[in-house]
RNA sequence: GGAGGGGUGGCCGAGUGGUCAAUGGCAGCAGACUGUAAAUCUGCCGGCGUCAGCCUACGUUGGUUCAAAUCCAACCCCCUCCA
């Protein structure tokens, strides 16, 4: 390890959170020794937070587990505003409702991560300080500390300019208000850290900046790389979807299964980044080569799930993963009812494939048939126009979709 | 306000009177190979349908024409330059 005094940053280096770090040294010593106070905002704009939100819910896991205090900061000030970072386009902004809406679904997903509590995790929304904001006193109070020749040096506006995108005069005060945030918490909690990915790099650097120059206050930034998978998607798709956290919007089965799939060269870092197992563990299942690497997968995925939705989802996930793909055990699989006045005496395949939720329409359906993906009972059904006699679906038949959707469909009773 | 360019299927992007449900790429789905991986190869990829065909689609609304994504008019929106 690297030779950091601090525990938390011995921890956070090994498991490859660190992108980049402003003042390591004093950052080292302020952390080993006393309690540090950090923060990480998360945009208000999805009822629940998803997975490439993860490393950032893991780094403030992290500095709990170290003893230390996490602040989550809801953006429903900033995201009136919309970020420009990395982006072309100009945010679609938030009504009020839906920005609460969306608050307390992110509250929910941070729950399971984090131990909210007095002297434990907070959650703080920026709408509390920035709605307030007199636009003359900022101007005045805050407005002298930024030049436009820096800011203008930043990647985040630099690199908009230069694809001639335009940048609204909305969102390039983004990167104030931000800075003005941590200022903010630093005065309100004490807050001395802030965290985010390596796009929020000079927003932070503006915070830990204005925090020097207006109160004289030594704050801290730490990014973590963007996570990417191996073969260069975005973290946290699935199928394009995002993958939620909150089980109302994805299944911890569903959630297991995305972490099941993970691509083989990323199963080494994703278990030190989203799971707590110790380094050495992590170093034995890495190793794994080939099919025997599945194994690993199937403890970063139970790891994973079990952070986010209990160790006993985790647990029954794994089982019914165990029954869908390993046996054919039709108990774990999800049931499917379907709507017996809809259904004639013998009922076309197309349709049960559709009122079955594994295809969107008969044409669809009909395809997946054609293309030999389906199967009834573990009997692929090449025959588009075949029928299956709705008394068979009283006790229920196995329908699946390729080689990954399974289910029980039956009647509804 | 003036001049010019543009708005096409989830995205990017061809097409500029019929052969256009619309080339190509990406994404997605399925099949083969495997290990519920990656890479690769193959098929599918608007809806309905007994695959004959029908319906809805190329910013919006009208029009010309036997026939329009393609021509004309008006309108809306975006971009560039000039004021």
């Amino acid at each position: 390890m690297t030779g950091h005094r601090s525990e938390l940053l011995r921890e956070l280096h090994a498991r490859g959170f660190v992108h980049q770090c402003t003042d390591e040294a004093a950052f080292d010593e302020a952390t080993a020794t006393g309690a540090i106070t950090g923060y990480i905002g998360f945009d208000c704009t999805a009822q629940s937070l998803h997975v490439g939100n993860l490393v950032s819910i893991m780094l403030l896991r992290t500095l709990q587990r170290f003893g230390h205090r996490p602040v989550a900061l809801v953006g429903g000030g900033t995201t009136l505003v919309g970020d420009p970072s990395g982006k072309d386009e100009l945010r679609k902004m938030q009504t009020r409702e839906s920005l609460e809406a969306n608050k307390a679904g992110i509250r929910a997903s941070l729950a399971r991560f984090l131990e909210f509590g007095a002297g434990k995790a907070t959650m703080v929304d920026n709408a509390d300080w920035l709605l307030e904001l007199g636009y003359m006193d900022f101007l005045r109070e805050y407005g002298r500390h930024f030049t436009i020749n820096r800011m203008l040096t930043f990647d985040s506006v630099r690199l908009r300019l230069e694809r001639e995108q335009p940048l609204t005069f909305l969102e390039f005060n983004y990167m104030l208000l931000q800075a003005y945030d941590f200022l903010e918490l630093s005065r309100r909690l004490g807050v001395r850290l802030q965290m985010g990915g390596s796009d929020q790099w000079g927003n932070i650097v503006n915070g830990v900046e204005l925090g020097r120059r207006v109160d004289n206050v030594q704050l801290f930034g730490l990014t973590t790389p963007l996570i990417t998978t191996a073969s260069g998607e975005k973290m946290g798709k699935s199928a394009g979807n995002a993958v939620w956290l909150n089980d109302a919007m994805l299944a911890p089965f569903d959630y297991w299964q995305f972490w099941r799939n993970t691509e083989d060269r990323d199963v080494g870092r994703f278990l030190k980044l989203y799971t707590e197992l110790p380094l050495d563990e992590i170093a034995r299942l890495e190793k794994l080569e080939g099919a025997e690497l599945n194994e690993a997968k199937a403890i970063l995925a139970t790891e994973a799930t079990a952070l986010c939705h209990g160790r006993a989802a985790a647990e029954q996930a794994r089982a019914q993963a165990q029954g869908v793909f390993g046996g054919g055990d039709r108990a774990s699989l999800p049931v499917v009812e379907l709507p017996a006045a809809e259904l004639a005496e013998q009922v076309p395949l197309p349709d049960l494939f559709r009122l079955a939720g594994l295809a969107a329409s008969n044409g669809e359906a009909r395809r997946l048939i054609q293309g030999g993906g389906a199967r009834l009972d573990d009997q692929t059904v090449a025959d588009p126009q075949g029928t299956v006699a709705r008394a068979l679906l009283e006790q229920g038949v196995k329908l699946s979709a390729g080689k990954k959707r399974h289910v029980l469909a039956r009647l509804a009773g």
